[in-house]
DNA sequence: CTTTTTATATTTACACTGTAAAGATTAAAG
DNA sequence: CTTTAATCTTTACAGTGTAAATATAAAAAG
């Protein structure tokens, strides 16, 4: 009698099948192709069976949301922990370069995390993994500016960082520059804005 | 016999009336119910009607989006105008506070003038009133930075002053901060990063 | 071991959507 | 007045998310 084990009944547990193949639909094709009917397809199951798991797609995504923020916290706790050793303001540029990279390499996960299709109040993993996120970016910042200043910096670091990986994803930066530049110049001058009074 | 007047037949001309109905509705309701058939019915025509005037939907939203620009250039440009006598860093804070306006008066039109549906080789119009607007805050930005910077410290006031419109319509920043005095700080904080070599 | 209950998945249905093609209507051109 | 061309409507199709009814199979109860 395995009680232990919640793995029950019939297909596997479709639950976590469905998130994954979410997962890689987002990955895979362009994000207005990804259908709960497409991910239901991807999963090998009725377009309907979702409902048993998911109230609604909106449900689906938040949930995806939510696994890509906890591996956002993970990228971001990365790159805090390996310029451990460096100023606070290179552990901040690091890990604004590890921000932009997720952003880059996750971008349909990403544009899910800060669009208009998830709504914070959600769930409660959601609430609590971007809260995650939120927070320790603060603390990053704080070693920089202060605490006092913290809550205010950390939004100009997060809407600068955020408005660059939108603009390269949505392709609206001029043509002429140099995209590696423009990020590592970008980072100097947000960091360099922290500075002051 | 009128030839110089182009606006002809039947319905008054649709696809100005398209437009309006679009924009408007863009305003009035959630952005997921804005459909194509739905402007359509705020027309008063059948749900084919626009295909004479509108390739595609995305085609619509993009004149649209065009609009938005022009719309936008303008009150960049006025920004300016009305600050012309002050100093440059306070000319860029003063834009900066109009784009900020802008972006949250017209948040729907916004988020299309830099989501993924519109493409910005769709139109020639959209590619002409996309590239005044980048061309004029490049500008406003030269006055501080110099010209040879230019391109670069413009591409990290777009970010910042983007990222924290994106963040405040989707609702991503923490709610303890007043929404005023991020915007304030933040721009204050955007450019004194840009002062810096 | 058998029966009942519950959870899960499928089928069917509905109201939408964007797009395409065929038909009607009306303005402009000859 | 007739022809032509542009515009609008009707109809149709393949999708979508969601809901309800049905089938199925696992777990629980006896």
């Amino acid at each position: 009698m395995p009680t232990a084990t919640q793995k029950p009944y019939h297909h596997g547990d479709l639950r976590e099948h469905l998130l994954l193949a979410g997962e890689q639909a987002l990955l895979e094709m362009p994000i207005d192709d990804v259908s709960l009917r497409e991910i239901a397809r991807r999963a090998g199951v009725s377009h309907a069976a979702p409902k048993h798991h998911f109230a609604s797609m909106a449900d689906l995504l938040g949930e995806i949301a939510a696994r890509g923020f906890q591996k956002f916290v993970n990228a971001l706790g990365s790159a805090a922990e390996e310029s451990k050793r460096q100023t606070a303001e290179d552990r901040l540029h690091a890990m604004g370069r590890a921000y932009l990279r997720f952003a880059d390499e996750n971008s349909a996960v990403y544009g899910l995390m800060f669009g208009q299709v998830v709504k914070m109040s959600m769930t409660p993993a959601l609430t609590k993994s971007s809260y995650e996120a939120w927070s320790q970016l603060e603390n990053a910042v704080a070693q920089v500016t202060g605490a006092l200043r913290a809550p205010i910096a950390a939004t100009h670091v997060w809407s600068s960082v955020h408005g660059l990986s939108m603009l390269k994803s949505a392709r609206r930066l001029p043509p002429h520059v140099s995209l590696h530049a423009v990020e590592e110049d970008n980072l100097r001058m947000m960091i360099a804005g922290l500075k002051e009074a």
